[in-house]
DNA sequence: CATGAATGAGGTTTCATTCAT
DNA sequence: AATGAATGAAACCTCATTCAT
């Protein structure tokens, strides 16, 4: 007799929420558990059957979750992404102060850190082109709109030339990025992170 | 005059200079074909049949070429890196003067614009852990070397931190390239070409 | 009543057991079939598609069951193995007396003609380098201590080298059953045992 | 310049002969390497290529010796048995003397012991339905006949089964040599000639 | 006679997905 | 909701044999 079925028959039947939340969660071991493995073998290589038996679960319920693992890497490209934009711009005016930019340099740093896997995998979808197929659209209009705002920002500046100054700003933000989730623990992120603002914030201080 | 030449009159064998060019030859196009496909698809996915059918060969055929898919990719890779390396830094002092430098950016961006898809594969590969654990000694000796030469440069300029400083230069090139890599016909390179060498270079002219 | 007897009122998926039975009967059937194909063709020509076949299952669920051809052999030797041992001294005290050791006799007799194929397998993965190293472990222990109990009992004979005589007596039941795995039907079995009772056994009476 | 085409310029051609010879002593070659390799590795483990490779000749020239894989295992089992049964009844009468009971017996041993290789591949056969059917003619005769002097031998000594008799020895002989065969350098061949000689031997000394 | 490139069938194995219970 | 048995397509790879030279 386990936990549940103890609960099931002494208490009263679970609402709808209750299911609900079960459900959610779940959702959310298996595709924290499927990033993992994504990131650690490839998304070809990452089973199904890998994918399951990590998050506790049967191969079968994996298909009451996501109706196939495209499905699956979709929804965590989507969920990633809309974390990271969350983040960025959180008064949503499109306008970016100083400040804001350099909260915005230190918030990238810090989501790197944080969410190394998640990074690892932006980068590999984005080199796959068939996976890329699969996740293009909720990836790529949010970061075009990133940059927008950059080009505004700079625009501001009265730099000579505000596209192309974006454009090196986000390649260096990727290269960065790309760089610290190759290798974690040897390279020197936060010293890279000082010499960023020190080279691109146009605060006084730093 | 060979042995073979006095005894076979009426037909004789392939020479072994013969069987050399028909392997170089046959070696050459798969290694094209496959890195074509790899790029395309991703390592998995690019099957040997796949590869084989586009060059125009049987599927057993690959195999007296290439013992494996992984011995495939690994030639490709190191094929790759050693023309890079060749290309850059062509006295091989290991001294890094201002025109150098200025040059190196350049090569850089011709190679990238010309060698696309090597430099697709180049970034995959690092991005999957069991390809790259296949690839790693080829390719990261030559890299670090390379990034060492640049902190010996930016030791030159009395830079206040050469080694971040070098850092962040390879990671705005990587980023670059890797911007480029993901949509060639809308990244515009040359800009970014010259936005660099506006930002980083020391030469006076430009 | 499990928990998942009461939430499924309407379709109860298996149980635990029910899963248990069926991979039971499913592993006994591929070894039975499998036993049965390489005795018939050899280890290396038994392919494991003739296998499903004979077995009404398709390939893949083939490594559902056994996750390689090799360890498909091993269990199959394991088995075999195991249940000769068991019937072989049955009171297991290591000491053979006069009527153990006629019984000894008559026992393998009878084991070598109710399991004509695991011994012609047996056979036949001694003579397999390769083969015989997959499964030499499971198989070669047991049959030492066989020949220990032998020597002892001759030694308890006074016999002049009972060492040999072991030995001897071996390679005669080896033989034995070797030829008549290489054509049960012509080979005269029985008359073969009362022969080999005539000249080995030391039990007065016959 | 090698050898051979040195010969060839200088002296006269080559008579059908010496051609002959070589072609002759290469044919010997090839089965000595190709049956070192059926017994290490099994006889479908094989290759052409590794037994063309160890015979220092390419894979198409094979096919002129032997035409097929199956043609050459047959020619290497009717050759060792055509020496095996040379060797046993030299005089060829049918009759066998006590003499020449005890030389049969002492030959087989130094047999055994000189062509382990070919004894080794003689029971791989035997055991292997498919290969066997290849060689059946060529191995079968020859040894019934041999029974058949034995069964003869025996009645000649007046015992009661000389049939049963017959096979028991040649069971014996059998066991004997599997067993050697599977670790010539712990099985005491020399002990077990002379146990066999005192038990089976009619001659009085030894 | 001699080579090794080339083929094609078939081998073992993996895996996303479906399905009965 | 949950299981894991079951499938079938497709993956990588091997190898006897043929063939052009």
């Amino acid at each position: 007799l386990t936990d549940r079925s103890v609960i099931n028959l002494v208490m009263s039947p679970r609402t709808v929420k209750q299911f609900e939340t079960i459900r959610e969660s779940r959702k959310a071991l298996i595709m924290e558990k499927a990033l993992e493995l994504f990131v650690a073998k490839g998304f070809h290589a990452a089973s199904i059957s890998d994918i399951a038996r990590q998050a506790g679960i049967s191969k079968g319920l994996m298909y009451n979750y996501f109706k196939s693992k495209e499905v699956l890497i979709k929804e965590i490209a989507v969920k990633g992404m809309r974390e990271f934009i969350d983040i960025f711009d959180p008064n949503r005016d499109g306008v970016l102060t100083d400040e804001e930019f350099e909260y915005f340099i230190n918030e990238s740093f810090r989501i790197v850190r944080e969410n190394t896997n998640f990074w690892k995998l932006y980068f590999t979808i984005m080199l796959q082109p068939p996976v890329y197929e699969m996740v293009k659209e909720e990836v790529m209009g949010p970061m075009f709109e990133l940059l927008q705002i950059l080009v505004d920002y700079y625009k501001r500046k009265e730099l000579a030339d505000p596209g192309t100054e974006a454009i090196l700003f986000g390649a260096l933000m990727d290269g960065i990025a790309m760089n610290y989730i190759l290798d974690p623990d040897h390279f020197p992120l936060e010293e890279v992170r000082k010499g960023v603002l020190r080279k691109f914030s146009f605060k006084d201080d730093m």
